[in-house]
DNA sequence: GTTGTAATTTAGACAAGTCTAAAAATATTT
DNA sequence: AAATATTTTTAGACTTGTCTAAATTACAAC
């Protein structure tokens, strides 16, 4: 139906939207796929000619439903395959991304079907991302930036934003995870670093890159 | 490393050589992957040139050492793929071809050592073809073709050759699957069909298209 | 052995997706 | 508002894998 390379323009167009709600532009869509802004315009031309996509010259990108429901789709497909590597080969949540990558583009609705079946129907990733129901719904969320979360208040982090191998690895280090349970006992104004507890009561110090790449839930 | 292309060639040169135990022919390459003989002519000069097969010009094609060991890694996959969607996600064996072929070309070492382990390390697909191990062989089996089997004595079906979806589905309805037990009542000269008794004792007529399409091992 | 048929290869073309280099449009700075 | 910098698009080329049509080689029958 779609090419691979199709189907990762549309998903990285998707993630974009949510990641910064506004519409793609050449230079992040280039930056995401690892190739050039010229590549991305041509391929653009195509999905627009395809009606997967809104597309004027200058002025960025959208999805219309029909890409919408492609892109959703493969999230769905690509959330699926990491709770299967997870929670069924035991995979660490920082190995599983470049696989995902992989088998996203599977084409079997029967396979995703009994997948999703096996797993028991998960609703969420190993990093807390949602996964996308079967017609196309993603659950919204009332999650908050830890950064931006109150001090003294007790939270649980319900999503990790940044899913590099590096920034899940420096997570375990310090045994911070999905269902964790924090507090921020003060905020630091000069470089936006806080100092948290965890359920090990040892105060720790997160910089801002990290306070703003984990999402954390009111208790 | 190596792309679709390339594997499925690979994987197709293999099967041949097993099926008919001499160099493949550019035509039968092309009708089992669906394309033209120029496009199979052009794909064997640049695997020649990577030393993954023995061409010489109108004279077949066979794998070197290093494309037998790709080949066979793929066919590794292909089948502990299918082993995961019969047993694990209940496919039927006549619908998981198309999907394994698909499977088969992700990536990943670990993900296939860690599918290996969680299937318990099996040494047969759901069609009985033996699973390549890791460092790259084949247990050797002395299954014979039930046409070429005795009469009166007690078979046990160890493997399907054919693995379409027609023919799956003609074992199913008469109960005919891998691990049961048959024996030749009488053999028919005139079409070469054969008379057969299975568990449930009810005498059963196969063709000589299904009697040489049926591995069976003496009990 | 010659002849006819089938298999195979060559030559040239095409589509998808990418690239570089240059041109055009937009944004930002002064 | 003009000058500069950045982003985006265009034009033309390249790679991979495929195709058609024509030429060549191998094989089988007589």
């Amino acid at each position: 139906m779609f090419s691979l390379s199709e189907e990762n323009y549309l998903k990285v167009i998707h993630n974009l939207k949510i990641a910064n709600s506004k519409n793609a532009s050449t230079t992040l869509i280039a930056k995401e796929l690892q190739t050039k802004a010229s590549s991305v315009t041509d391929m653009l031309k195509k999905l627009a000619d395809k009606k997967l996509v809104n597309y004027q010259k200058y002025k960025g990108v959208s999805l219309t439903k029909k890409g919408e429901n492609i892109a959703l789709n493969i999230v769905r497909k690509h959330r699926l395959w990491e709770v299967f590597l997870v929670d069924t080969l035991h995979f660490n949540w920082d190995e599983v991304h470049e696989v995902a990558e992989q088998l996203e583009h599977i084409k079997s609705d029967q396979l995703i079907d009994r997948l999703d079946a096996f797993l028991k129907y998960p609703t969420k990733d190993p990093h807390g991302d949602p996964i996308p129901t079967k017609n196309g719904t993603l659950p919204l969320d009332n999650s908050i930036l830890l950064s931006n979360a109150d001090t003294q208040k007790l939270y649980k982090i319900s999503c990790v934003k940044d899913n590099s191998k590096s920034f899940l690895q420096y997570l375990d280090k310090h045994a911070i995870t999905i269902n964790s349970e924090i507090t921020i006992i003060d905020k630091i104004d000069f470089d936006s670093s806080i100092i948290v507890k965890l359920s090990n009561g040892i105060p720790l110090t997160l910089s801002s890159k990290v306070s703003t790449n984990v999402f954390v839930n009111l208790i």
